[in-house]
DNA sequence: TCTTTTCTTGAACGTTTGCTCAACAATCGA
DNA sequence: TCGATTGTTGAGCAAACGTTCAAGAAAAGA
């Protein structure tokens, strides 16, 4: 009972992470998240009690909205070594030069670091999503003779996670395409 | 003539850089580094202009005290592969578990990215600095069959130097050093 | 010694920060 | 229709922010 909200809240959600994806948790205001959602602060305060609060369910929209549809195409294509270029290269592709932001969670990992639990969880949790999703195919890969049988899965797919956090850095830096396609590659490569 | 400063220049810096590095810009307060350094708000001033210019001071400290001694190594050590070896064995090292603050170029350039001209400049500097070092040690071990002719020295260095974020980035999230020591090693074995 | 220049001090400035709350509006069950 | 409940509004709070500046202290040249 009572009156019922007048937002959509993942329109809201999809709005805050856009600004915190951009500027990052720190130097997003309360006034640039207002201005965004066309909310009023205290109806913020009342959907999510805090900064802090829009934060995380931001996050966990990323998560949601960006890592699990990558995830998805990850583990949905039939042949597991072209599901790990496709991650690669659609990744590569995604950047915006126009609006370098490069990864959120990448963003936030290096902002934050290991100083907020809460977030911390959050970040890993969307890391060994990927992770996990990279150790499958590669295991997969192997079954199918598409990788070497001496190579190890779970050394591998973390390295995979690593080069693909390098490429985030680099591609909130710069627009130089060829070279986020280099990087792509060789993360690629090294699989051979 | 005049009063002579009361403060060493390079201790200043290197106290500033800390917490900078630590904290990011942004979550760095003036009274922070009022803290860190004793000096008062006006000795700051006087010296360095603004908070931004004392961040700038700071991140040239850091290329030119961490960056470059790293990349003296890398210079130096005689066989170019061993030394590519050392580079990444000592940076994973080099991280304190007790205090995860990562790489200050990796750091900055995830938190302000390409929207301020003046450090994105100092970070692409500084990472073409190991870029280059990496590059020039990639193209001697050709010339003496440490390294596959075919390959090519210059996609390479660019890998290590993504290779390098993707450590810096996990470096600032995790105290586990067997991660971290997957990744260095996998970086290294991508050049075999 | 005295003037000039430079550096230090710390109180205080105007903004912006994240956030609160009393008043009002809308929707529900009875 | 009418309380009960929940959502929205926007003025305004205390605290923290980066920064300034008049006053005083220290060093250098004359």
């Amino acid at each position: 009972m009572g009156r019922s909200p007048e937002f959509e809240i993942d329109d809201i959600l999809g709005k805050a992470m856009g600004v915190f994806w951009a500027n990052g948790y720190r130097d997003t205001s309360m006034t640039d998240l207002e201005n965004a959602t066309s909310l009023r602060p205290g109806s913020i305060y009342h959907a999510f009690g805090s900064k802090k609060g829009l934060f995380l369910a931001a996050l966990d929209h990323y998560v949601k909205q960006v890592v699990d549809t990558r995830v998805s195409h990850l583990l949905e294509i039939d042949n597991p070594m072209e599901a790990i270029e496709d991650f690669f290269r659609s990744t590569f592709e995604a950047f915006n030069p126009d609006q370098l932001i490069g990864c959120m969670l990448t963003n936030t990992a290096t902002e934050v670091g290991a100083t907020d639990s809460d977030i911390q969880e959050r970040i890993e949790a969307g890391l060994s999503r990927i992770e996990g999703a990279f150790e499958s195919r590669l295991t997969e890969a192997q079954g199918k003779n598409l990788l070497a049988a001496d190579k190890n899965a779970k050394t591998l797919a973390l390295h995979l996670v690593s080069c693909y956090q390098g490429l985030a850095v680099i591609g909130r830096l710069t627009r130089d395409k060829d070279r986020l396609r280099v990087i792509s590659d060789q993360a690629l490569a090294s699989l051979k």
